[in-house]
DNA sequence: TCCATCTATTGAAGATCGTCAATACGATGA
DNA sequence: TCATCGTATTGACGATCTTCAATAGATGGA
C-alpha cells in the first residue's frame, strides 16, 4: 500500500476528523452533467497528438493546418490526422472552416475556458463541500 | 462534409495563403514528451467520475475522502472508486496520505499548473509556429 | 472531362479503459 | 487473538480508443 508525501497534507486537528470530512451534511459532489462536459474536453486532449495539434493550431496565424506535412511530422498517417482533427472538432475544442480544398481551424477559447477554470481552481466548481450524511468520516462512519 | 462557423476564422489575405501556413520554415510542433505529459493529466481527467473526485478533494478541508458514502453518491462500486483514485494519484493529480485506516488526498497544484497554462493559452506552449518545409500550404504544396 | 490535391470515411485489429465480483491487506478496537 | 473497517488488488468482460489500408468525396487546374 503506497503512501505519497504525507507531510504535504495538513494533518486534521485532533478530535475533529469526523467533522473534517465535510462541512455540510448531505454535501454535494459536482453535478454529473457538468463533470461530463469537462470530461469531454479532457478526453479530446487525452492524446499527445491532439495536444500537439491544438498547440499548433493556436500558434499558426490563420489556423491553416496542412495535412501535407503534418502526418510525417507527427508520425501518423493522413487518416489518423483526419480522425484526430475530427475528434477535436466534435469536442468543440477546434472549429473548422472549409475553403476550397483547404481546411482552416481555430481554437475555440470558449470551449476551453470552463476547463481552464476547473484545472486552475478545482474547488471553485464544486458545490458545497461535504461528504454525505452528517457524522461521516473517521470516528463516525 | 461538415463545416463549422467559417466566419469565426479570419480569412487569409489574398495571395498569402502559402505563407499563412507558417512563419518559419521547418516550423516545429510541440515536443512529443511535453505533449505526452500534458496528455497524461488530460487522461486522468477524461472521466466524469474523476472530475468529480478532483473537485471534491479540492473542496474538502483536510482532503479526507470517505469511501463509505462516495460510491453510492457517485453511482460506482468501492473497487471502482479505488481504481479512479489510483489513476489520479498515478497521474500526479492527487497525492495521498494514509493515516491509520483512512486515506487523505490533496490536489497537486504543481501537476495541474502546466495543463492549466496549456488550456489557457495553447499557443504559448508551442515553439515557433510553422508548418514544415518552406512554401508549404495552399498554392505551394 | 480528366487528373491531381486535400481531406473524410469505412472497416478492421490491437490496445486501453471502466466496471464489478471476489478477494486480500493493513489498521484498529474489543 | 479475532472481528470489523477502510481500502487495494486481481481477473474478467464489454466498451472505447488509436491506428492504418483502402477507398470516397469535394475542389481546382489543365
Amino acid at each position: 500500500m503506497t503512501t505519497t508525501r504525507a507531510d504535504r497534507l495538513p494533518a486534521p486537528p485532533e478530535g475533529t476528523a469526523a467533522e473534517d470530512c465535510g462541512a455540510a451534511s448531505g454535501g454535494a459532489l459536482l453535478a454529473l452533467d457538468a463533470a461530463e462536459r469537462l470530461a469531454e474536453v479532457a478526453k479530446a486532449l487525452a492524446d499527445p497528438t491532439r495536444i500537439r495539434l491544438v498547440a499548433y493550431v493556436a500558434a499558426v496565424e490563420g489556423g491553416t493546418v496542412c495535412a501535407c506535412h503534418l502526418p510525417a511530422e507527427l508520425g501518423i498517417s493522413q487518416p489518423t490526422l483526419s480522425h484526430h482533427l475530427r475528434r477535436l472538432v466534435d469536442a468543440g475544442v477546434l472549429e473548422r472552416a472549409q475553403r476550397g480544398r483547404w481546411a482552416h481551424y481555430a481554437v475555440v477559447d470558449e470551449a476551453l475556458a470552463p476547463f481552464a477554470a476547473f484545472v486552475t481552481a478545482p474547488a471553485g466548481v464544486a458545490p458545497t463541500a461535504g461528504c454525505g450524511p452528517a457524522g461521516c468520516g473517521p470516528a463516525a462512519c
